[in-house]
DNA sequence: GATGAAACATCAAGATC
DNA sequence: GATCTTGATGTTTCATC
């Protein structure tokens, strides 16, 4: 799968924004509707573009407290891990999750209305999985950056 | 701005798959287009519907190394801030960045090539701000979900 | 909520480099 | 020989009714 300079033009554009009708599309990257459009099709068949999503304000919806959750387990097994994925995977608060290095096993990002409903969300998801030894939250006071835009070189 | 079940459903389609035609967003809903267009110009219009976004591969662009920067300051100043969210928010290397309640005063999600990648950023950025008292870095082994789909209750 | 004009995406056939 | 342009066709958006 190789990419030239159009390609990641392109990526990088729609990155901003993908509601770009193909014709500008076309135009910012200096080519014509066909050619640009037979690359979005080579994009999306290998993958890269994996999906075009709409972006909704946290703000308006009342869903701007941020929340980070880290945990550590005392089961290492694949088996514990797989309840754990199956677990955590399913809340939709639940915006990230990694497996993580370091002092905690993992870590999820956790996007709900106020202080009161994480706690309602921090029982359900204590009381969803066992095995948890050390759960530890800390709160976003101020988003400073938000992006779904990967760089690009 | 009031949302009700309608357009409750509107947005939560979008924020999975926003390349769906307006008679595909109709029919989901139960609605011919005409109105079904009306109500997302008004989403759109209120900014609840913030922006289309394409949304790519971060393993076949070789960008899967997640790392979290944890900062403390000893400046807690108003100018001190400023600079800050002035160094830190053009790199495009940065995903996300909070204002941290907690021990930490800063923490950002980081998503680079590898390790060596990692480590050149790492180097412009301590070397694009001071005032800083502590870095630490913690990195993902694996990601187990990323979402960008809000919990629309 | 229906209708239709205008804008748009899609694809074939052939030109260009 | 891959990459482009033109143009014809079906689909979608969106303002008027």
């Amino acid at each position: 799968m190789h990419l030239d300079k159009v390609d990641k033009a392109l990526l990088a554009r729609l990155q901003e924004d993908a509601s770009l009708s193909l014709a500008d599309l076309a135009e910012s990257v200096n080519l014509t509707t066909t050619p640009c459009w037979k690359r979005l099709k080579r994009l999306e068949e290998s993958g890269v573009l994996r999906k075009r999503v709409a972006l909704l304000d946290p703000a308006i919806l009342g869903l701007s407290f941020t929340a980070f959750v880290h945990i550590k387990t005392s089961d290492h097994s694949e088996d514990w891990y797989q309840r754990f994925v199956d677990a955590v995977t399913p809340f939709d608060e639940v915006m990230e999750c990694y497996r993580m290095a370091g002092e905690y096993d993992y870590m999820m990002k956790v996007q709900v209305a106020d202080m009161p409903a994480f706690d309602l969300f921090y029982k359900k998801l204590v009381n969803s999985i066992d095995g948890l030894t050390n759960v530890t939250s800390t709160f976003a006071m101020e988003p400073l950056k938000y992006t779904t835009a990967l760089p690009l070189v």
